[in-house]
DNA sequence: GCCGATCACGCAATAATCTCGCGTGCCCGC
DNA sequence: GCGGGCACGCGAGATTATTGCGTGATCGGC
C-alpha cells in the first residue's frame, strides 16, 4: 500500500470519492492525464486497498438512522471481540467505531422505522454480550453523509 | 420516488449498496433478470432520487476519524441554518446528524493525523457560530463503516 | 558523465459493456 | 372479452474499458 501519492492521485482519489461513476476520458480529462493513464492509477489503488469497493448510496432520508453510545461492562479484548462479533452480524449496523472516552462503541443503526428500529435495538444491542449500558440519539436529520476521507491535509 | 418496490427491486438495492462496480449481466444473474431489465430499474432508482450516486470507498484505516457531540446555543432556526452552513463548508467533515437528546448535533470529522484534526477542530468547530460545547471520541478503529440503509425490514 | 533499467505515459486495436429501439406477453380496468 | 399500459427479453449499434507496444523521463551504477 504505497503512500507515494502525487498530485495527480489526490485529485483522482477526490473525484471518485465523490462520483466514481464518471468514464476514465472524463477523469482524464479533469486530472490531465490519457484514459489509460487513468485506468492504471485506478488499477493501483483497488489492489493495494486504498480503494476498497464502490458502491451505490442510497438516499438516507429515506431510513431511520440512531446513533448509540455503547459502554461494555470489561476490557478484556476477548468481550470487545464477542461485541464485534454479535453487533457486525446485524444487516442493519451501517456503522461501528472504538472510541476513545466515556463510551466504548458508537454503533450507528439504519431501519426502516421505529418499529423495525425497535427490533434491532432489543435483538442486537440489549442482549448483545458484555454490554453494560447504552443511550440512543436518533438522527432528526442526516444534513451530510459520506465515507470521504481526506488523502492530504487541505 | 415510488416506493413500489418488489422483492428484485430490494435484492437489487441490497447488492449496488454492497457493490456498485458489478456489470449489469452479473446483476441480472443475481436477480433473474436480463442486463437491459437491470439497466433499467437502476435508472429509475437513480432518476427517483432513491439511489443518490456511485462513490468509491476508501480505507478509512488510512485517516484519523473523531465523532463529536455538539450543543448549541440556541434552538432558533436561524442558528441552526448558520451552524450547518459552516460546518458543511470543511470537506474533513464526512457526517453531519441533527440529533435528539441532549445534544444538536452529531460531525465526524476525517483528518490526516492529529495536527491536521486540531486544525480543523478549531477552525471548523471551536469558532462555529452558536455553538455552545461540544464533545470530542476519537475513533481507535473504524471497525466496519457503510452507508448501507435497509430498503425493507429483514 | 554515460549507460542501462525501470516506470509511467500516450496511442491504437480489441474486447467488454452499456444503451436503446422493437416486438411480445401479462395484468388490469373497462 | 377487449384495449392500454408496463415491464420484459432480444439484438444492433454506440460507448467504454482493457491491453500490447513503442517512447521519453528519471534514477542509480559504473
Amino acid at each position: 500500500m504505497p503512500a507515494n501519492l502525487d498530485e495527480i492521485d489526490h485529485h483522482l482519489l477526490d473525484l471518485l470519492q465523490q462520483d466514481s461513476g464518471r468514464t476514465l476520458a472524463e477523469l482524464g480529462d479533469l486530472v490531465g492525464l490519457s484514459p489509460s493513464a487513468v485506468q492504471r492509477r485506478v488499477e493501483r489503488y483497488r489492489a493495494s486497498g486504498l480503494v476498497r469497493r464502490e458502491v451505490a448510496v442510497v438516499d438516507p432520508s429515506a431510513a431511520l438512522l440512531a446513533v448509540c453510545l455503547v459502554t461494555l461492562d470489561h476490557e478484556s479484548p476477548e468481550e470487545h471481540a464477542r461485541f464485534r462479533e454479535w453487533v457486525l452480524a446485524a444487516p442493519e449496523v451501517q456503522q461501528l467505531y472504538n472510541v476513545s472516552g466515556d463510551h466504548d462503541y458508537v454503533v450507528v443503526l439504519a431501519t426502516t422505522g421505529m418499529p423495525h428500529h425497535r427490533r434491532v435495538a432489543d435483538r442486537v444491542l440489549k442482549s448483545a454480550p458484555g454490554l453494560r449500558r447504552y443511550s440512543t440519539m436518533f438522527v432528526l436529520d442526516p444534513v451530510w453523509t459520506s465515507l470521504t476521507v481526506p488523502t492530504r491535509d487541505a
